[in-house]
DNA sequence: CATGGGATTGACT
DNA sequence: GTCAATCCCATGC
C-alpha cells in the first residue's frame, strides 16, 4: 500500500465507478492541493477515448498499470491530467477536470496570473497550470508522487454528486460519464 | 514525410 | 458568441 495516496487497487476497477469515487478526493503536488469536484471517465471501448485506437506510443500509459498518471498535451497548449484505471491491458482513465483549491492558493494565483479562487482550477488545463503538472509526469505513480491522490476528507464523504454527458468531445457524446459536485462554484463552466 | 484534428482557454466582437 | 494559439500524434500517401 502506498504511504500517502490511494492504493493501486482503488483504480483497478470499472473506470466509471472510479470517476465517481474520485469526487471529493484530494490531488496534491509539491505542497499545492485541491479537492476534486469534476471528473470524466474514458474507456478503450468508446471512440472518445485516446485508447480507442488500440495500443500506440501515446495510449501505452492508459493500457499500463492502474494508479499511474496519464498526462498529454491538448490543443498544443495545455497539459491534461488523468488517472489510469482498470487492470493492466485495459485502456481506461479518469480525466481530472476541476478542483476546489485547498492549499497553496497564493502559489496558484501566481502561476495562473489570476486572483479569483473560482478561476484557479475550474478546468482541466487550468488545474495542471495551478499545480505545475506537466508532460514529464506522464506515467508517474499517483500512489507515491510527485502527484499524489488521497482519499476524501471527512467533510467530503457525503457530498452530492451529479452525472451527465462529457464536455468538449465529438464522439460518444451520449454517455453520462461526467461527474461533478452539485452546486460547486469550482467546476468548469458548462453544466 | 505531410497533414489534420483535437478530452482547452482567454481575448475579442 | 466567435476564434486563434500551438504541438503531439495517428493516419495515409
Amino acid at each position: 500500500m502506498g504511504v500517502r495516496g490511494l492504493a493501486a487497487r482503488f483504480y483497478a476497477r470499472d473506470v466509471v465507478e472510479v470517476a465517481r469515487d474520485l469526487i471529493g478526493c484530494v490531488v496534491e503536488h509539491e505542497g499545492v492541493s485541491g479537492v476534486i469536484v469534476e471528473t470524466e471517465a474514458y474507456h478503450d471501448s468508446e471512440p472518445a477515448s485516446h485508447a480507442f485506437v488500440g495500443l500506440t506510443a501515446r495510449s501505452a500509459t492508459l493500457f499500463g498499470p492502474p494508479g499511474r498518471a496519464y498526462v498529454y498535451r491538448s490543443y498544443g497548449i495545455h497539459a491534461l491530467l488523468n488517472a489510469v484505471c482498470e487492470p493492466e491491458g485495459v485502456g481506461a482513465g479518469v480525466l481530472i477536470r476541476a478542483l476546489e483549491p485547498l492549499e497553496g492558493i497564493e502559489i496558484m494565483r501566481a502561476r495562473r496570473g489570476l486572483d479569483r479562487v473560482e478561476d484557479l482550477c475550474s478546468g482541466p488545463g487550468k488545474l495542471t497550470q495551478a499545480l505545475d503538472v506537466e508532460l514529464g509526469e506522464n506515467g508517474a505513480d499517483l500512489t507515491t508522487g510527485p502527484v499524489v491522490v488521497s482519499r476524501r476528507p471527512l467533510a467530503w464523504r457525503e457530498v452530492p454528486i451529479v452525472a451527465g454527458p462529457r464536455i468538449g468531445i465529438t464522439k460518444a457524446v451520449e454517455l453520462p460519464w461526467r461527474f461533478s459536485v452539485v452546486g460547486s462554484r469550482f467546476v468548469s463552466r458548462l453544466r
